[in-house]
DNA sequence: CTGAAAGCGCTTACAG
DNA sequence: CTGAAAGCGCTTACAG
């Protein structure tokens, strides 16, 4: 049988409340009986209940965190951004994978409601911001990472993607590109817009265009990029340099360049987005546009902590900036 | 305010035990009333505490889940897989990351039991088997994955590590491969240690041997296996056949390879395993043998949920297949 | 078919 | 410095 404060307490001759102010450190106990009780904790391998401590009050020092698919690099590497920022502030975390499915969001948000998670994390994309307003009435902390969702008031840790696309177009600028192009995610994806925004803007001011069938969209996973690659790249005048909204795709690209007989970057310049550890990996190695995850998912847990701690209410909205890492999948255009 | 089960009674102007009953299902409602219960409950955005539910008996569906490193693709993998079966049968999953370090392991594995989750999986490498026995006693349910741990009863779920590295052997030789060489992980992994084993017994029962200095050893991460195999392919006489012990550092061979200006697979032939994300992505494409993870996952979630069934103790044991996947990293000798 | 009551394992004032 | 008691929000027999 499991040990209780109960059994502690007779051990030790004492009431449940001494022991309840040792497990806590509170109160004034003499260090003589304090360090007898432990004894007898550790003797019986207590584990006090945090289940009971909740219901009476305590935290149960446990967050959310949704995100489309963990499987996924760069919510894995977010995850663990998140986790070992919990796990310094002594909260642990129950991960959702939501496949960007409304009712599987909704399902996980009641499910962690009634599990009582002192706060949730959301990194995945939500068609109908709606879901969200019973959480909101409940006052639990929410904090959205790499989303935008203007409509609600919730923190928000998001990155400039603006300046994202923008990066990437200068950099293409520089090595000589003129010939443009992008490939990115269904319009759906807010972020993914904002870095085709920077990125034409950038075209613009710098005098050139970028015409609209140089946008192509493709779904986020690997053949679905490599495709529609394929298409643009198959095509005579094809872009010197593609812009790609995430890795996954800048890899699709990667691979139709190969099947078409295109040397990266000789012939094509393919620049990606996010840094996950694919980008260090293919052949030639991914010249990218980074985002800090790290930072994204530890400011995203201090938000909620800090909400926690100071009923401190006010919604706060952080952006951090993306930076370019350069590699070897971009290169100065020849001829 | 958070409504209660109390509110919701006073609503309906009936008791607390026919709002549990509703609630769960059970008992015999007249249909008018449920339907009347049920509308309330809606209307309030009730949601039942679960922590209360735990306390009086019920579980808490909840599973651990202990990994080396979530961002690790591999554990990023078999975490979804984990995670997709835990939601189908009811429970969330709390995913702890342990860098496989013993401290680590023994703090989540107390956290754990403190939140009372229903069982632990566990796929970290763990030094001091002694840790889990405290598990043991409580009786929690546990379930290893991809790890031996003979001295415990305990669930397991692995693959056949020595059927593996026989796999990747074959291959090999059948490509007329004789200049063989393994780049394993540190000797404390004894899945690696398997792999290395099923690939040397296979190439002696073929009349082959493998020097001991044929056997490498390098960290799991890219830069080591690199580094390692930077000074194993650069020597004369290099091996043309390459076995490594996990994707990354195939890839850091790989790397290496190119580093030294031989062709894959046309000077050295390069095979990895797990089958991770990480091999479809690279150039030339990884050669590797594929662990099931996703039915590693799904298998260790039903062993342990069975147990929580049927009171079932005896632990089971269950060994998977792995199989080659046929690539482009390794191919027929030259010359 | 439905309700009163005990109990799960804690924490938190409140006394003393 | 320490204990008695109430209460957190449920579930589960047990009556009726």
């Amino acid at each position: 049988m499991k040990a209780t404060i109960y059994d502690i307490a007779r051990e030790a001759g004492v009431s449940i409340a001494t022991v309840s102010q040792v497990i806590n450190g509170k109160g004034k106990i003499s260090e003589k009986r304090r360090a007898e009780i432990m004894e007898i904790m550790e003797r019986l391998h207590y584990q006090p209940s945090a289940i009971a401590a909740a219901l009476t009050g305590k935290q149960t020092y446990t967050l959310g965190l949704l995100v489309p698919d963990i499987s996924n690099p760069y919510f894995a590497e977010l995850a663990r951004a998140v986790e070992d920022r919990s796990r310094q502030l002594g909260y642990s975390v129950v991960i959702c994978s939501t496949d960007n499915k409304d009712e599987r969001v909704e399902r996980y948000l009641n499910l962690l409601q009634q599990k009582r998670v002192d706060g949730m994390m959301i990194g995945t994309g939500i068609d109908n911001a709606e879901i969200l307003s019973p959480l909101l009435q409940q006052s639990i902390p929410i904090a959205l990472i790499a989303r935008h969702m203007p409509s609600l008031s919730v923190h928000t840790v998001t990155i400039d993607d603006i300046l994202g696309g923008a990066l990437a177009a200068e950099h293409l600028l520089e090595l000589g590109h003129t010939r443009l192009a992008v490939l990115s995610e269904p319009s759906k994806v807010s972020s993914s817009q904002e870095r085709v925004r920077g990125f034409r803007e950038t075209l613009i001011k710098a005098g050139y265009t970028l015409e609209p069938n140089q946008i192509r969209e493709s779904a986020a996973d690997l053949s679905s990029a490599k495709k529609e690659a394929l298409l643009l790249l198959g095509e005579k005048d094809h872009p010197t340099g593609l812009f790609c909204c995430n890795d996954i795709q800048a890899i699709g690209a990667l691979q139709a360049a190969k099947e078409l007989g295109l040397r990266v970057p000789e012939d094509v310049s393919i620049i990606g987005f996010d840094n996950t550890i694919l980008a260090s990996v293919t052949s030639p190695p991914l010249t990218t546009v980074a985002q800090p995850i790290e930072e994204l998912g530890h400011r995203a847990v201090d938000l909620l902590i800090e909400e926690l701690k100071d009923e401190q209410k006010e919604p706060q909205k952080i952006v951090l900036k993306p930076e370019l890492v350069i590699r070897e999948s971009a290169g100065r255009v020849l001829g």
